[in-house]
DNA sequence: CGGAATTGCTTGACAGTGTCAAGTAGCTGT
DNA sequence: ACAGCTACTTGACACTGTCAAGCAATTCCG
C-alpha cells in the first residue's frame, strides 16, 4: 500500500469520541460506535478488548489533547511565573469543560483500564508541565505539597463546575474564579520575579 | 413484627446502596435491586420514576449521610477553628473513601436528577457547616472566594484519590497530606485564637 | 505457483438491561 | 356489597455487550 489507510481502530476511536460529545457517556455504545464506523457491530472486538478497551483507547487519546491543552496554556502565559501557572491552570479548566465527555474518561469512568501502559506517557506529561508551572513558586526543589495543592485545587474547581451547573443552587453570590482561588493559595509564598539573575530589562 | 411501617421504597433505596457497595455503579441496576428487595423486576416503577428516579432517591439519602459525616467531623475537631476545619475536611474525604460508591452518586453520575428538590436541603446543610467551619478565617463575614477554595481542593483530593489508586503511577515521592495542603492555603490568612474574647475587634 | 494459514470483518445468537402495557390481589371508602 | 384505588406481577419490546461461527481477501511458504 503506497499510503497508510486510517485505519479502523482510528475510525472508531473518533467516532466514540463524535458520540461522547454530542450525547455523553449515555449514547456512547459498542455498537453505535461500530454503527457511526460503517462497521457491523461486533467489528470493534477485533481492535479492543471490549468496551473497556474502546473507552481505554479513548482515554489515551484524551491524555494527548489534554497535555496539549495545558501546554498551550502555559505557553499563552508568557514568561511571567503566575501567568504561566495560571495559563496552565485555565487550559486545564478549558478542556474540562469543552470536552467534559473525554475528562469524565480520564478521571472517572470505571471502566478505563487506568493500569495500562497506554495512558502513562500523556498523563505524566500533562502532570510534568503543572508540576514545571509550580516549581518558580518553591525553593528550587520540586514542591509537592504545593503541585497537589494546585493539583487538587484546579481538578475539584472542575469537578464542582460540572455538578453544580444549576445557578439557583449554587451556593454563591458570585462563583469565584480560578485565578481568585489560586491568588489566596500562593498568598503565603513570596510571588518569585521574572528574571531574578539577569539585569533589569523589560520584557518586549 | 406485627406492622410493618418500612416502605418498600425505603427497603429499594438500602438495597440499591448494598448493591452499591458490594459491586460499583456497574452492579446497580434496577432488576437487581429488585431482586435484592424481594420484588418483580417492575416494582420499582411504582416508587421511583425509573432508574434515574431511584439514583435520585438514593443521592438524596446519601447526602443526608454526607452532612452527618461532616458534621461529625467538626465536632470532633473541638472548639479550636483549625482543627474544627481540619475535622470538617476530614470527614469530607474519610466519607468519600469509605461510601465512594454514593459519592459518585452524589457528584458524578448523569443519571441523578440534580434539579430535583430532594437534593437540596441536605446539600445546602453539608454546605453549611463547611462555611461556619471557614468563617472563622475570614474577617467576620462569609468569604466566598476561601470557602470555594477550600472546598474545590477538598473535593479534588477525594477524586483524585479515586483515580490515582495505582501506587506505581502516582507522581509522588509521598503524597502529601490534605492537612498539609491546607496548611499551604491558610498561610496567609492569620489563624484565628482559639478563644477570642473580642472576636470582632481582631487585627485590621 | 498453489494450497494453507492468518487477518478483518459479518452474521447470528444469548443473557441482561430499562421501560412500557396489561393484568391482578387486596384493601378502602361508601 | 360493590366500586375504586394502591401495590405489585407478568409479559413484551428494543437495546446493550459478548461470544461463536463463518467468510472473503490477503499473506505466507514450500
Amino acid at each position: 500500500m503506497a499510503q497508510d489507510p486510517i485505519s479502523l481502530r482510528d475510525v472508531l476511536i473518533e467516532a466514540g469520541i463524535a458520540l461522547l460529545e454530542e450525547g455523553g457517556m449515555q449514547a456512547l455504545t459498542l455498537r453505535q460506535t461500530a454503527a457511526r464506523a460503517g462497521v457491523s457491530h461486533a467489528a470493534p472486538a477485533h481492535h479492543f478488548d471490549g468496551l473497556p478497551g474502546l473507552l481505554t483507547a479513548m482515554a489515551a487519546h484524551a491524555f494527548k489533547l489534554f497535555a496539549d491543552a495545558i501546554h498551550s496554556g502555559r505557553e499563552a502565559g508568557g514568561t511571567d511565573p503566575l501567568q504561566r501557572l495560571l495559563g496552565t491552570t485555565e487550559g486545564y479548566l478549558t478542556f474540562a469543560s469543552q470536552h467534559a465527555g473525554l475528562f469524565h474518561l480520564m478521571f472517572i469512568s470505571p471502566q478505563v483500564n487506568r493500569a495500562d501502559p497506554v495512558l502513562g506517557p500523556h498523563a505524566t506529561r500533562a502532570y510534568q508541565i503543572l508540576r514545571e508551572a509550580c516549581q518558580p513558586f518553591g525553593d528550587g526543589t520540586p514542591d509537592e505539597t504545593l503541585e497537589l495543592a494546585v493539583w487538587s485545587m484546579v481538578h475539584g474547581y472542575a469537578m464542582l463546575g460540572f455538578t453544580a451547573d444549576d445557578p439557583q443552587r449554587r451556593p454563591f453570590h458570585r462563583r469565584p474564579t480560578f485565578a481568585e482561588l489560586l491568588a489566596e493559595l500562593l498568598a503565603g509564598r513570596q510571588i518569585p520575579v521574572i528574571n531574578p539573575l539577569a539585569p533589569a530589562s523589560d520584557t518586549r
